[in-house]
DNA sequence: ATATACTTTCAATATTTTTTGAAAATTCGA
DNA sequence: TCGAATTTTCAAAAAATATTGAAAGTATAT
């Protein structure tokens, strides 16, 4: 396979994939064309590989850098802005896992937290389900949270080390 | 707070959560229902208390028994068809966890695959920076597909206790 | 065998999400 | 300060996705 029809697949299973888990289809595509570009582009780059248009590129690039993704990059004698993504791979799991633990695992047991004090008897089996359920969601996503904090701070050789051992 | 409005607020936010994570907001929302509910529930139940038509009620319960997250149950003496989840959530991260892996994971190692044997000269850096993100996207894959493996094999006791111990 | 209760399908519709592109804003060199 | 280059915004349009509801299909009791 060529390399310009590799590039092409990449770009376009990394953003159905993205879809799979919620990240609209051009974040991903702009993610994956970063990847795998040896050098940082500008958006004019992106919007001929991709074939999209300037806000559309303009808006996914801003909301990358949100995730902490992708970097302005400051070439010296030229007017325009250019992008870079982490290519360290380990990085950019420990970075996506960090964003979603705060945007969503931490509210919602927050959440959690509230609705495992409802009102009412546990002898009624309708508030001892409800109860029941929060909680052992709430026991663990809390393991979870630990879990993935260790994560987060850990190096990439700790925690593959840690894997091959235990899970082998 | 009352059962009744813990339940909406329960019923909800799983269903806002699951949209994050690709899940469409009906059948997660069909999902944490049947989680609460101490008793078998029938398609006119969920339409009932979700306020959703027949047809979506009936897709999306199928769906999540393509999921294996809930089960069809019969009543004996009773000719309409009832449902229930799985209420041990361990059972259902494990099951999740399970499909995912099956049906995105996979395929993703298997193109991988592919693209790493793209044609073409390591020295130009076009090429290197393609192989090289590729090899390192599929390293990481391959060694959470075997972590995962052994997730779905295990038992819950002994992965929280691995977890409490490695990673307090 | 028929009527009735119940389930499934799917074309049409509604809703949500994404994308466009042109105008406004900003930046920067001269 | 001006003006060209570049970036950002956002209302409108397009595309994707989810939902409805009525008709067709199935199963069961009598």
């Amino acid at each position: 396979m060529k390399l310009i029809e590799a590039k092409q697949q990449f770009i376009s299973s990394w953003g159905a994939f993205g879809t799979h888990w919620g990240i609209n289809r051009t974040m991903a595509q702009i993610h994956a064309l970063l990847l795998i570009s040896p050098d940082p582009l500008t958006q004019d780059d992106m919007m001929e590989q991709l074939n999209i248009s300037r806000g559309n590129t303009n808006m996914n690039i801003r909301e990358l850098i949100n995730w902490g993704l992708v970097e302005r990059v400051l070439l010296s004698g030229e007017r325009k802005e250019y992008f870079t993504a982490e290519k360290d791979i380990w990085k950019v799991v420990r970075q996506i896992v960090k964003e979603r633990k705060k945007r969503e695992l931490e509210p919602m047991l927050q959440l959690l937290d509230k609705l495992e004090n409802v009102e009412g008897d546990k002898r009624d089996k309708h508030v001892k389900t409800f109860v029941d359920t929060v909680s052992s969601i709430k026991k663990l996503g809390q393991q979870a949270d630990k879990t993935l904090d260790t994560m987060i701070k850990a190096e990439e050789s700790w925690f593959l080390g840690m894997m091959m051992k235990f899970f082998k």
